[in-house]
DNA sequence: GTCTATACTCCGATAGAC
DNA sequence: GTCTATCGGAGTATAGAC
């Protein structure tokens, strides 16, 4: 903003992290790459290397925005969905395929092989933000342990994340399906799940 | 067998689908690579080519074989449930489940991009067998529309692949959970999708 | 802080010897 | 049918100029 003082940029490390959810959601997770970010953003393939020591350490500040947006988006889902607790979870399931479909940065981005192993607590704050948030929807279920309601955030999210996945391989492509209608189906399906309630 | 006159193999276009295997089940789709499979192979880089134009005709005839093993293994399953027709559709999620643990080789493998381009007239009959066996067990379980028995099927391949996707991710390490315990959960969770019957 | 240039690795694919 | 050798392309990462 005030400081842009250099070649391109005012902020190449948040126009970095832009451009790989670019990149996710047209590619997906195969088609990142610090090139390709860095094509994307109008810059050489080593300016990247200025704001981040590696190809995780970039990876990993796109997981922990990741994180922290869909949380946002989860939680604002939740809360139109009313206050039924089964209709709030089930939501929730939603509002993760709509991320999805519209970043490419599930799960698989936020979990990804080898971010474990890097030290980055912002990511781990919004990681854990994330599932205790989803904890939370389970756990409002009326359901009778911490095991079950962790079982139950794991059957959604891979309700949500199976349906992700399937259409961001094309997979429904013949129903010419969009977004909103397979989130429908993973909020039905994920509905289904929530045991006892209405 | 017969005729071993080669320098390795007797058979390398079937040594070479079976590392495939091999890799797939160990580094995912990720890794697979024609110099890959050469390598595990014991085999040149070169020697691949002999047997497949490119790396997509080898992906086809690996995706062809994987369809024609999972119907094998999912009927299996099917009838080692019995006569429900919920049951049996809830035992080939479960069998979905194991045999990706066991090989890799999921739905984003036998549908992986670029191979519907591909014409491979093996792999069009094993797929084409693979979803009309699934087919006929949502349809089995008195859905009322032909429309009605696709979306059951979507939506029980979402749950398999789902929790196959997450398995595979390592996303339940922490608990560490086995694949038979994470198709055992895949089974509850097809089987509360299945509408009306008992 | 970004550039150009470069070294290294891996992969896909081909040419030609045997 | 398999080998060695090679080319071209893409990616990760570093060095040094500006």
């Amino acid at each position: 903003m005030s400081a842009n003082r250099g070649y391109h940029h005012g902020d190449l490390r948040a126009a970095l992290i832009e451009a790989s959810f670019g990149l996710l959601a047209e590619n997906g997770l195969h088609g990142f790459s610090v090139a390709a970010v860095a094509r994307r953003s109008g810059v050489s393939s080593a300016a990247p290397y200025r704001h981040f020591p590696d190809r995780d350490h970039l990876l990993s500040a796109v997981s922990a925005t990741a994180a922290q947006d869909m949380r946002t988006a989860i939680a604002s889902a939740a809360d139109q969905a009313g206050s039924d607790p089964a209709a709030r979870l089930a939501a929730a399931a939603g509002a993760y395929v709509r991320y999805v479909a519209a970043t490419g940065a599930g799960f698989h981005v936020i979990f990804a092989a080898g971010l474990y192993a890097i030290e980055d607590d912002s990511r781990r704050e919004h990681t854990r933000a994330l599932m205790d948030t989803l904890l939370d929807l389970a756990t409002a279920t009326a359901v009778g342990s911490h095991t079950e309601a962790v079982r139950l955030v794991e059957a959604m999210i891979a309700v949500a994340h199976g349906y992700t996945s399937l259409f961001a391989d094309d997979f429904f492509a013949r129903n010419n399906s969009t977004a909103d209608e397979i989130a429908a189906r993973a909020v039905e399906a994920t509905r289904l799940l929530i045991p006892a309630g209405t």
